[in-house]
DNA sequence: ATGAAAGCGCTAACAG
DNA sequence: CTGTTAGCGCTTTCAT
């Protein structure tokens, strides 16, 4: 391994110098920073960023903890987020929580203890994350996807409850009346404002919500699986299902399929998410489009900036949803 | 931030003492061990791991260097490999190379630079990657997926050649002879081999290769598109198409039904690997499935053992491939 | 414009 | 069993 001071013995000056050309900082006589510049070629010298983290108390390093890496939706954050670090010469360290919140507890020490020079976060717990130790080991944070209430922090989230509405509006317009809706815990977030979003919808076109359509459990298939099995079962079932998210899809799909149900004739679908499949299957999916990608640039470009300069107040950016009409939805009448 | 020393204070004992009890080096008396835990737990102390890393030269930090985050096939992979590294308190780094050679050569100097303890690559050119720069840096190198030919690295790939043998000679057990192929690049050794077993498939049962038939490009739906294309105008057109990965699948289902062709009844395909949606989309897609949890898992065991003892001669590790038969080949007769 | 020197927080000889 | 000491490779005053 060759150090700086290598470089500064062959160049004929001092560590010193040869960092302050490496770093652009201070004044330095352009015939001594060829002399370096060279060293540095000849040598081929490449800083050791262990040792600069050590000293400036700060990595180029963004964390980025996710729940779930296999999720499409995750994954587009995650290459978004990717790209904008890279280009600013950031390297991304990357941890999966699994939505357990002492996994994400044991993510954030280990942000401290690597001293990443900002955090992205998918939190698990829009109340109680661990990701306010953050904070005061002045480590800038940025909230995705999810809201937290207990801290202030930079947030970029989807209007949910707008996505939601304008979804279940569509199926209303339709003439769907009975419409079974299966939607991640209300623990978080993005859940409690599908659900909000559903509600409204429901209630201003004066349809009376029936508990029985209306169905929980953490955003994966199994629950979109048991769920809907559980809404076709229902006597008489719904007209209409709307799921909360593409895992919850996938389950739903499962389910209808199993019974031979077809899309839209038997029952109409309309889900939250557009993954790359939803247009490959037939009858192509309506959906609720979440712009990605956007959302992980836009966290990306916030933490960056608060890298730079951490006195600004923090912002709270909500992006849009699109509904994208497609062909799982029939028109109904009221029998 | 609260350092070792100020333990060492608290606890009254040298810092070299404190830094025992954490990592359970050296003999320590019971009575002194329990005051520093103490004094580590009301000062919630962590200790720096990069402070650690600059004095042993090496992180707790595996990199993982992927081709492209956002296909199913390597989120399995990095699912495996975050699971094994979190459960020996390695963390990982991941870097997206896009299947650019340039950005590659970035990130493994980043590697270098940021001392990991190990990498994980998939890499993009099978010889005269950057890579081989690992090496002399004393960094564990395992490759997967894909073989390096001019290093000596352990390596865990699919037996490729054999997966596409039998999927195709499926194909063939069902009458086709007119098989049409799209497969990814033949500077990678997937791409090769793949096309190698759909070689010996037809070879074996002395159908004679058809150079219309065969067609390369790089891995993406957009190959997959307008491959698919070229194949269904050629007069006459294939009987079956043979997919190489999962995005040039989708392409080729989006020109399938854009032509509005019925598979498998105007058409039948197979494809290699089985995404989540394969057995979604009506007919459920036959497919030659990879096992990727498993080759991340054993890619990321292999790194792990030679972080520990470095001297092992290399291994390379070939997994099975499954063929999973469902609705997409129709039996046809030689007309 | 450049150099000397101190020190980031930790570990590992070495000594006792 | 425990403490002292010397760095790891870099940046940053403070001199000059």
């Amino acid at each position: 391994m060759v150090r700086i001071k290598d470089v500064a013995q062959l160049a004929n000056v001092s560590s010193a110098t040869v960092s302050r050309v490496l770093s652009n900082k201070g004044q330095i006589r352009e015939s001594t920073r060829e002399k370096v510049l060279e060293a540095i070629n000849t040598l081929g010298y490449k800083p050791s960023r262990v040792a600069r983290s050590l000293r400036v108390r700060s990595s180029q390093i963004i964390g980025l903890i996710i729940s779930d890496i296999q999720n499409p939706f995750f994954t587009s954050l995650v290459r978004a987020v990717e790209d904008v670090a890279h280009q600013n010469g950031y390297a991304i360290f990357l941890c999966n929580s699994d939505e357990h919140i002492e996994k994400e507890a044991l993510y954030i020490d280990l942000m401290i203890a690597e001293q990443v020079a900002g955090v992205i976060i998918t939190t698990t717990q829009e109340a109680g994350s661990p990701c306010k130790k953050l904070l005061p080991a002045n480590i800038p944070l940025v909230s995705i996807d999810r809201r937290v209430f207990d801290c202030e922090v930079d947030t970029v989230v989807l209007d949910n409850v707008r996505g939601a509405y304008e979804v279940v509006n569509h199926l209303i317009g339709f003439g769907h009346e009975r419409i079974g809706v299966i939607i991640g815990s209300q623990t978080m977030t993005t859940g409690r404002e599908r659900y909000e979003g559903y509600l409204s919808a429901l209630t201003e076109h004066g349809i009376q919500p029936e508990p029985a359509l209306i169905r929980f459990g953490p955003p994966t298939s199994k629950t979109g699986y048991e769920m809907a099995n559980a809404l076709l079962s229902l006597d008489p079932p719904p007209t209409a299902i709307f799921t909360g998210n593409n895992l919850i899809t996938i389950g739903a799909l499962h389910a209808i399929q199993e019974k031979n149900l077809a899309i839209p004739d038997d029952i109409s679908l309309v889900a939250f998410d557009d993954p790359e499949w939803a247009s490959i299957i037939r009858p192509r999916l309506t959906v609720v489009a979440q712009p990605t990608y956007e959302l992980g640039r836009i966290a990306a470009t916030l933490v960056l900036k608060r890298i730079k300069d951490a006195g600004d107040p923090c912002e709270t950016v909500v992006l849009p949803p699109e509904v994208r009409i497609r062909e799982s939805v029939k028109r109904v009448t009221i029998s």
